[in-house]
DNA sequence: TACTCGATCGGA
DNA sequence: CCGATCGAGTAA
C-alpha cells in the first residue's frame, strides 16, 4: 500500500509542476464488489487558468466548469465528443480554474479508454480524490527519472490557437525506467 | 430555442 | 477517414 496523496498538496498553484509530479503515482479504484485496481499513472496534462485557451475555465465559470473553480483534490469528470468520460484532477487553491487530465496509466492508453475500464463517469464529478470516493491516488515511492520524462504539447487543442495549443504541458514516461515504487495491486 | 463543435475511439 | 452521440456554450 501506498500514502493517499493528501488534498493539500494538490492545492499547490503551479499545476504544470504538479502535472509531472503526478506521474510514477498510482491511480487507485475500488470497485463495487470492494476490489481495488491500482495503476500507475503514465500520461498526464495540464490545463491551467483562465488564460489558458485550451483550458474549459477559459470561458470563465459555468455550471461546467465551477468544479474546476474549486480547491485542488477533487474530481473533474466530463463528457467528451458526447461518448467518452474525462477523467480531471482539480488542482490549485478555490478560485484558481485548473485541472490535470489523466490520459493514460499502464497497460490502458487514451483517456476515454481508462474511464471506460475502470468504471469512471461523471458520478464522480466533484468527488474527493480520497477513499471514501472509491478513487484516490496513492504514492508508492515510484520516481520518474528525469531522462525518461517527455513533455509535448497537449493532444486535441488545436483550437486553443498557436500559442496555448504549443505548451509542453503534456508529460509522459517509459513506465520501464521507473524506479522503486512498484506495486501492482493493494 | 437553434446551432455548432468538441481535452476521443473504433471501425471502414 | 468518418460517424457516433450529447451537452456546454453561444447567439438570438
Amino acid at each position: 500500500m501506498g500514502r493517499i496523496v493528501k488534498a493539500k498538496l494538490l492545492r499547490a498553484r503551479n499545476t504544470v509542476a504538479l502535472a509531472r509530479w503526478l506521474l510514477g503515482k498510482h491511480l487507485v479504484r475500488r470497485g463495487a464488489d470492494g476490489s481495488l485496481e491500482a495503476r500507475l499513472i503514465t500520461e498526464v496534462e495540464a490545463y491551467h487558468g483562465e488564460r489558458d485557451l485550451a483550458c474549459h475555465a477559459r470561458a470563465g465559470r459555468t455550471r461546467r466548469t465551477s468544479v474546476m473553480y474549486g480547491p485542488g483534490g477533487h474530481w473533474y469528470v466530463y463528457l467528451c465528443y458526447g461518448v467518452h468520460e474525462m477523467l480531471n484532477l482539480v488542482t490549485g487553491p478555490r478560485d484558481w480554474p485548473a485541472a490535470i487530465l489523466i490520459r493514460s496509466v499502464e497497460g490502458i492508453g487514451g483517456p476515454g479508454r481508462l474511464t471506460r475500464n475502470l468504471d469512471i463517469d461523471r458520478k464522480l464529478n466533484g468527488k474527493p480524490a480520497q477513499r471514501k470516493s472509491g478513487l484516490w491516488i496513492e504514492d508508492r515511492g515510484g520516481r520518474v527519472p528525469r531522462g525518461a520524462l517527455r513533455a509535448t504539447p497537449r493532444i486535441g487543442v488545436a483550437y486553443a490557437g498557436p500559442v496555448w495549443s504549443k505548451k509542453p504541458w503534456r508529460f509522459t514516461y517509459d513506465p520501464a525506467a521507473l524506479s522503486g515504487g512498484r506495486a501492482d495491486y493493494p
